[in-house]
DNA sequence: GACGCGTGGTT
DNA sequence: TAACCAAGCGT
């Protein structure tokens, strides 16, 4: 089932993907990993800017492992779940130390790296090193629970069967290629959202649309508010450590947050992370 | 397995 | 406009 799909996703990849330029021949294996961690659950049109910054100031693993770790998290800015950073700094630093300044090619040496799980080994050891492995990210989940399985969304959480599914169609030639335009299909036509069948080039053998693109009938997927969480008031405490060089008196943190209580614990939460120290005289600042 | 973790654009 | 969503990970 599914063999297919191939050569019309392949087809459909060369004309429309992207010039993303992590995916240049002549991306490092280090610049493909600070990308693939920056799109951990954040959008491609953010990402640019912030790896372009990266790579220009830190075109290799020993030159952030250089750095202080706060510094990577003042460069992340407003990416997000900034302690991807702090994970990319203590990457870099490993790297450097135990592989002598080269990232590792293989998955199971990538898995052991801080914030890189089972996506980001795949997708670095696929494509920065052209290994063959399932890279089972969000979009493909989706794709493939579509085309193949008649349903619009995936499990919330990757099952066996989907993983056998994904591994049962990795080509002999080429699986690097065919992870990345399975992915760009599901960025790109096979939205979440609002889909582009008419734009599909598997529309005709999709099982989801073939049935009549029936609702999903999941559990509900809960969507957590923002405002007024612990999380907002983590990233606006970070902000201002992030913005101030250097020092920063509690009082300039107190300023940004009303709920003491909730800003003590967020406050807490963050020193915890490794996110941010705390100095003498109850000042604070970004890691050092 | 469920939850916490940032941010901002889109609907 | 509140909710959803974006190349997930660690606990």
């Amino acid at each position: 089932m599914g063999t297919g799909l191939h050569a019309p996703i392949l087809d459909w990849y060369a004309e429309n993907a992207r010039d993303l330029p992590w995916r240049r021949t002549d991306a490092s294996p280090w610049a493909i990993l600070v990308s693939e961690i920056m799109l951990q659950q954040t959008p491609v049109v953010r990402v640019l800017p912030i790896w372009a910054e990266w790579m220009e100031r830190w075109p290799t693993p020993a030159a952030l492992a250089a750095e202080p770790p706060g510094e990577a998290v003042r460069h992340w800015g407003r990416l997000g779940y900034p302690r991807r950073a702090l994970n990319l700094h203590a990457c870099a630093r490993a790297i450097t130390t135990e592989y002598e300044g080269q990232v590792p090619s293989t998955y199971d040496e990538l898995r052991k790296l801080p914030g890189i799980g089972d996506y980001t080994a795949a997708a670095v050891a696929s494509f920065a090193f052209g290994h063959s492995h399932a890279v089972l990210d969000t979009n493909v989940r989706r794709v493939l629970a579509r085309a193949v399985r008649g349903e619009e969304y995936p499990p919330k959480a990757t099952t066996t069967p989907e993983r056998k599914l994904a591994e049962s169609l990795l080509p002999a030639l080429d699986a690097p290629r065919w992870g990345v335009a399975v992915m760009e299909l599901g960025a790109l036509v096979c939205t979440a959202r609002a889909p582009r069948c008419a734009d599909c080039p598997v529309a005709a053998a999709c099982a989801w649309r073939l049935a009549g693109r029936p609702a999903y009938e999941g559990p509900e997927r809960r969507g957590q508010t923002y405002a007024g969480t612990d999380r907002q008031c983590r990233g606006r405490l970070l902000a201002v450590l992030r913005d101030a060089h250097g020092a920063v008196p509690k009082a300039a943190l107190d300023a940004v947050w009303a709920d003491a209580v909730q800003r003590e614990r967020a406050l807490d939460g963050l020193v915890t992370d490794g996110l941010a120290e705390v100095l003498a005289e109850g000042t604070y600042r970004l890691p050092s």
